[in-house]
DNA sequence: GTCTATAAATCGATAGAC
DNA sequence: GTCTATCGATTTATAGAC
């Protein structure tokens, strides 16, 4: 138990590094795949001093997906009472796909975590997930019941969203190699175009 | 390098049985997480009995990764000229919900490879895979241009119904932890309920 | 704070008895 | 074919010099 002081500049600054060069590791191969060595070299400093900075891989791997939770639930917290209803949902799912395209290595991170029980994120998935996911899925049914949008489960709807967006994260390595690639570098594009065209058809009332 | 000989009966179901307790394992932990001696005890044999079979534990991951990959095209390979184009594709994305809810070790599996990058599988997602996928979406492309289905970009209506289907099973821990104990029981038919009513609506023309 | 060296544990695979 | 015992490699974490 070492006594609170002041977390310098520099101690913060390293902290980040080692994060950085974690969610990568860890998105390519996993909380097991990931060794301690692969992390030093993307941080470029050895295997001790990383340790040194958070005790353990475990540690790294814990604090890395606590702290990405919240940046990962934004878009959906930002879903709210909107006089045009099907816009404030499609911008929900605009938001989720920018997020894979922007941030696929933390898209991974949390999808291999989820696939293997999420023993690291129960608590927090049946606690404050789920609220926010009712609270979310009763305005949605609001909505839905005064016909501003079609009729339809909230809760899965929300799964769709989920699943869709995050599938050109997780699973990139398969979409580009079915679509080849003439067709990598305005995929996002294409998944947009056709998200909103399929999301407007499925919701308009 | 042995001579060639008859397999026997019983060699083909201890086969089976380290088969069927690896594909728990590696759904369960991964390739890196899942330990031989895991396997060993699942299967209700000794760690090297398990080699013994197969070599070495890379063999048998390997292995079950091809043997299943048939079993999960199989749906896709099955969608064809039709009478009723919507009620062929709403067959298959049927057929992939139900292989989600009867499959999910496999669907997780496939999932964990292709997430950290398909090692054993590249060849095959831009070969066999892109070639079916490109095949089957060209008919989708037909009846989209004929008029009896909406137009839609066939590749992404392919990947959001692998996507949406899967997802239940790759994320059932967290579907289930956000709809709670109470829903879990009738989950798949809620899904299959939502999903009908959601590409009803955004398929027809 | 940062490193090299190494301890300690885990795990895949093999040797060899039966 | 099947087991116990064990080797050898990998990997997490620590000790201790600077």
């Amino acid at each position: 138990m070492t006594s609170p002081r002041k977390v310098t500049r520099i101690q913060r600054e390293k902290r980040e590094v080692i994060l950085a060069a974690a969610l990568e590791a860890f998105a390519e191969d996993g909380l097991r795949g990931a060794t301690l060595e692969k992390i030093a070299d993307k941080a470029g400093m050895s295997k001790p001093h990383v340790v040194y900075y958070f005790g353990s891989k475990d540690a790294i791997y814990t604090d890395l997906l606590q702290s990405l939770l919240e940046v990962w639930v934004q878009p959906l917290r930002d879903l709210s009472e909107d006089a045009d209803p099907l816009a404030a949902i499609l911008t929900y799912m605009r938001r989720k796909l920018r997020m894979s395209q922007e941030m696929p290595r933390e898209s991974k991170m949390f999808a291999t975590e989820i696939l293997h029980g999420a023993p690291r994120m129960r608590q927090q998935l049946s606690g404050d997930l789920k609220s926010l996911v009712d609270e979310k899925a009763a305005l949605i049914a609001r909505w839905s019941a005064e016909g501003k949008i079609a009729k339809i489960d909230p809760h899965h709807l929300i799964f769709s969203i989920w699943a869709m967006t995050q599938h050109y994260a997780d699973f990139d390595i398969q979409v580009e190699a079915v679509l080849g690639d003439d067709r990598k570098a305005g995929l996002y594009d294409e998944a947009d175009a056709f998200l909103t065209e399929f999301f407007v058809r499925a919701l308009r009332p």
